[in-house]
DNA sequence: ACAAAAGTGTTGACATTACACCCATGC
DNA sequence: GCATGGGTGTAATGTCAACACTTTTGT
């Protein structure tokens, strides 16, 4: 450790794996790249830190720069740590994984993204990089997240219906769900209150709206409760 | 981009949390710092990494070095990525957690480790940069990991009996755990098998032992079945 | 009135908990 | 023979899965 010029010549990228739920899909941003290597291909959105930026700020302005976003939901997954994973030199890409309400999200060129777009993960194209193996960890990490985590309701609006909310965690799972047995558990959780308002203007029956209660989640937990779907 | 040398200025470092399993308690590997910053202070083993460095290897090499044992369990935990973590410039380090067996492990100085020791995890003191936090996340995770996935097989011998796997469960989950109800549920497992034998010189009624197989895991799982604690 | 989605309870199967005594061995 | 930890079953409770009809609204 003495000479500490062969140590310090690596660079630190993140990259972001946001997704978004629209038309009852589940989809993940992309974007080109703008630059060699791979100019023109689909990537996950990203980009290289410099050596005193923090990279929770990093990828808040990444997404908020391509999205609009701000203060999204975000959560590190791992490092992707391949040697030759990056053609310029040894790129350590730290990856994140964001969620946002495409409501809010009007995407935008920027100075790390051309042509950003939403894509059905279902049917994600091929990307350059190992981005297929970091999409891949984050879609599985999601999934057993919001198993057990209120995240969920950072793809929803501020008020939802509940066959929204099933039919969200049926899209992300992948499997379907019995209504009865699902609402059931949910009325156990008082953290999804009922606002006695109604869905607006539906082409059928409307649904009652909920939200979700930041506030009583947190004391839930305090009691040392534990949600599941 | 297309100015490389702001980038590529950063340090990668891994930092092993090593547990074994031992006079039944659980610990953790620490070793004195042998250069600045910090030289003498308990640490996590670890190092940087040069830029044509795999990380999976280097925490072999490293963990080999200190304890003796090969093809340790390990898994990447997440990037600690503060920009004053590391008082010499911008680190990044990967944290790993390992599992080893104390009666293969050797301790023994190297030029990673001066005074590499087991210290029990309830005890353990305070210790340089960020690793107490490092070792926090790895205890977390080791306690989360253990209740799918049957990493626990790592701490013990390679035939074991059922009070010794259940006092290690126990340690490792600071719980207290119903012998019968613990036994029931192993009895379905078949990749525990029991191997006819009995434990050697007790100092009282010998108890049968069972080992881990691990082909029978696999098959389990190609079922669809997921065994949980 | 009809089409469509919202909303609502019960039952059986299975899993989990709580709990106490006999057994095998070393000394 | 006694001290110590190893090994075993049952009953009550709670949780989970399966299942079909009525209600509300827009057209």
């Amino acid at each position: 450790m003495s000479d500490n010029s062969k140590y310090f010549n690596s660079a630190i990228s993140v990259n972001c794996v946001v997704f978004t739920y629209v038309e009852e899909k589940l989809k993940i941003l992309l974007i080109r790249r703008e630059f060699e290597p791979f100019k023109g291909l689909l990537a996950l959105p990203g980009g290289l830190i410099y050596p005193n930026e923090d990279l929770q700020q990093a990828v808040s302005h990444i997404i908020e720069s391509i999205t609009g976003n701000k203060n999204v939901y975000k959560k590190q997954l791992q490092a992707f740590t391949d040697t030759k994973r990056h053609p310029s030199g040894r790129v350590v890409s730290i990856a994140y994984l964001a969620l946002v309400n495409h409501q809010k999200a009007i995407l935008k060129d920027s100075s790390f993204a051309i042509s950003p777009d939403w894509f059905n993960i279902l049917e994600k194209p091929q990307l350059v990089f190992d981005h297929d193996s970091i999409a891949e960890t984050a879609l599985q990490h999601l999934q057993s997240e919001i198993r057990n985590k209120p995240i969920i309701f950072e793809l929803l609006d501020e008020k939802f219906t509940l066959p929204q909310l099933q039919t969200l965690y049926e899209t992300i799972l992948n499997i379907s769900l019995d209504k009865r047995n699902f609402r059931r558990k949910l009325a156990y959780l008082d953290f999804i209150e009922d606002t006695e308002e109604m869905q607006k203007n539906p082409l059928y029956r409307p649904a009652k709206l909920y939200v979700f209660n930041k506030e009583k989640y947190n004391e839930f937990c305090e009691k040392g409760m534990v949600f599941s779907l």
